[in-house]
DNA sequence: CTCTCCCT
């Protein structure tokens, strides 16, 4: 458009807004920001058309959004709401916009949109895929992507290879395989330039896939979910398709989230064809039978909003002024089992009252931070206790996928460097020696490359902490720091925490705790400094369910510190805690 | 003895 990028047309997200208020028009921006600007101005007066893109993907803050945009209309019918979505499930959301009858009745002839909502189709621009199937079902998908690709090699003319595999397991295994192949047979492979990619691996790692590919040589990337949406690769033209991805199930009676393989919808196995279409007609390879395309696989994935952990959507609603949480206008309703966890969770922290509204000051303050209400009344507690520096530095920490980088091959270098931080109260104590490590080496990436540290994370822990001390400052909360004194700090995380608590099972030579509230079997994660130690008291920040249960980020507690922040929830009874 | 992926 001609126009220098922050003035006419511009963006927001998290940690950047390149808008000018007085010259903008068009404005980019994520629907959590969206959700966020709604919280000072409800009826999003300052625009005048609203589009939602991507809105097949069906995320949580997407749901939120629709549902909250069909509220609005409601009072503000010349808005323009422009939904696209690259599924032909249109008509649902046409209905789902579409006024209904008893909404007509109460509303004033002008308040009602004066169209019923068009539904438009828009031609993609990809070029043709050609699809193909197996004859018949596989049964190991590893062995049959490894397969496919060397075939691919052997007769298929050049272009990179994308396959699509579930995490970082698989996807490890099948590039050793790959690569090993190559070594064994080199009129097969020679030629192939094997590349892994999932969000975990190093910055400089990520990059290795998006070189462009050495004359002579075929590049075949190996790939979680990452490559269906979030990342384009040019240059590929065959895509191997598992069928499969890792989905993340939320059972709100156990309240325990897990990681499990699923099978893909014909939605995601659309869009992963689709990436081998790009700069020339191109093919799929699908490790599945065209009669399971066709009859068994599901049209659309579940909704996250479905599938999770609902107290960050409860508490924005809450925030929005919306009381009724339950008779909300959803796309697709989230599980009233997990609704009630979500507001049980929010009482128990003291956030929503015994009428499910926002407490003040707490409920109304943990409502302006944006992180999880369980971080955020840490945080909160942290500056009674006067160790709100410190606790905001874990609180950011927290909030990234992982500042260690994933190593494959150096498993016990990586440990010992691991150990220079290890603190004994456990792993956010860790990072925060971890982090003052990083700035006094000026915030080096040649440190964090030598400590095993993810820069690129360190770099976001920098950014989510500043965030977090202006709007702390903002709220006229005290910023202090507590120095050395770990057991004050321990206790503002149980203030957030109290409910994750587990202890040792007695004689138990494998490291076993069980929850104190469920009784669940828990393990802590090998890549906490506590695997092995295991303390007898924990508290862990979340829970991965995979093989096993394994609790993610812990630190050792005394029990006693679990009644004297939340006596509410637990009672003394001898000789143990008991849940109330 | 291990972590689909976005996002405020």
């Amino acid at each position: 458009m001609g126009v220098k990028i922050g003035e006419e047309v511009g963006y927001t997200i998290r940690f950047e807004d390149q808008t000018n208020p007085s010259v903008t028009v068009i404005k980019f921006l994520t629907d959590g920001v969206l959700i966020r600007e709604m919280m000072d101005d409800p009826l999003l007066t300052k625009y005048s058309v609203i589009m939602v893109d991507e809105a097949h993907e069906r995320s949580l803050s997407t749901d939120m959004l629709l549902g909250l945009l069909k509220k609005i209309q409601r009072r503000r019918p010349e808005l323009r709401i422009i939904i696209s979505s690259a599924t032909i499930e249109a008509k649902s959301m046409s209905t789902f916009f579409q006024a209904r009858k008893k909404d007509l009745r109460h509303a004033a002839e002008d308040s009602v949109p004066s169209h019923l909502p068009a539904v438009l189709s828009v031609e993609g621009k990809g070029y043709t895929v050609e699809i193909h199937y197996v004859e018949e079902p596989v049964p190991d998908y590893l062995q049959a992507a490894v397969g496919t690709v060397l075939s691919i090699n052997d007769k298929e003319p050049a272009g990179d290879i994308l396959v699509f595999l579930t995490g970082q397991d698989d996807i490890d295994a099948a590039v050793k395989l790959l690569r090993e192949d190559t070594q064994d047979d080199r009129r097969r492979t020679s030629g192939l330039l094997v590349l892994p990619l999932y969000s975990g691996l190093s910055r400089v790692d990520q990059d290795l896939v998006f070189a462009p590919t050495p004359k002579g040589k075929r590049k075949v990337v190996i790939s979680t979910n990452i490559a269906e949406t979030s990342l384009t690769l040019e240059g590929v033209v065959y895509v191997v398709d598992s069928g499969f991805s890792k989905q993340r199930f939320y059972n709100p009676i156990s309240d325990i989230e897990s990681l499990v393989v699923t099978p893909i919808s014909k939605a995601s196995a659309r869009q992963r064809a689709g990436r081998a279409g790009r700069i020339q007609p191109g093919k799929c390879f699908r490790l599945y039978t065209e009669e399971y395309f066709l009859k068994e696989m599901p049209t659309e994935g579940i909704p996250e909003m479905q599938r999770s952990n609902l107290v960050s959507c409860v508490i924005q609603l809450k925030a929005l002024g919306i009381d009724n949480i339950l008779g909300f206008d959803w796309l697709a309703s989230p599980p009233p089992e997990a609704m009630v966890r979500a507001l049980e969770v929010l009482y128990s922290l003291g956030i929503l009252d015994e009428d499910a509204k926002l407490t003040s000051p707490i409920g109304y303050q943990v409502a302006e931070i944006p992180l999880d209400p369980m971080i955020s009344k840490m945080i909160l507690s942290a500056c009674n206790f006067g160790c709100s520096e410190e606790i905001i530095t874990i609180a950011a920490v927290l909030s990234v996928q992982s500042i260690w980088v994933s190593m494959w091959g150096a498993q016990k270098e990586f440990d010992e460097v691991k150990l220079r931080f290890a603190a004994a109260e456990g792993d956010h104590v860790t990072y925060l020696n971890v982090y003052k490590g990083f700035l006094n080496s000026g915030k080096s990436s040649q440190w964090c490359y030598k400590n095993y540290l993810n820069y690129q994370a360190m770099k976001k822990v920098v950014d989510v902490r500043e965030q977090l001390s202006r709007l702390l400052r903002r709220l006229g909360l005290a910023l202090k720091s507590c120095e050395k004194d770990t057991q004050i700090l321990r206790k503002a995380i149980i203030a957030g925490f109290f409910a994750n608590s587990c202890h040792l099972e007695e004689y138990s030579h494998n490291g076993l705790y069980k929850t104190v509230r469920s009784s669940e079997e828990v393990y802590i994660h090998p890549s906490s400094v506590l695997f092995r130690v295991n303390p007898k008291w924990v508290v862990y920040h979340s829970l991965v369910s995979t093989n096993k249960h394994y609790m993610r980020n812990v630190i050792a507690i005394d029990p006693s510190w679990l009644i004297e922040a939340a006596p509410h929830f637990y009672q003394v009874r001898t000789p143990n805690l008991a849940p109330c």
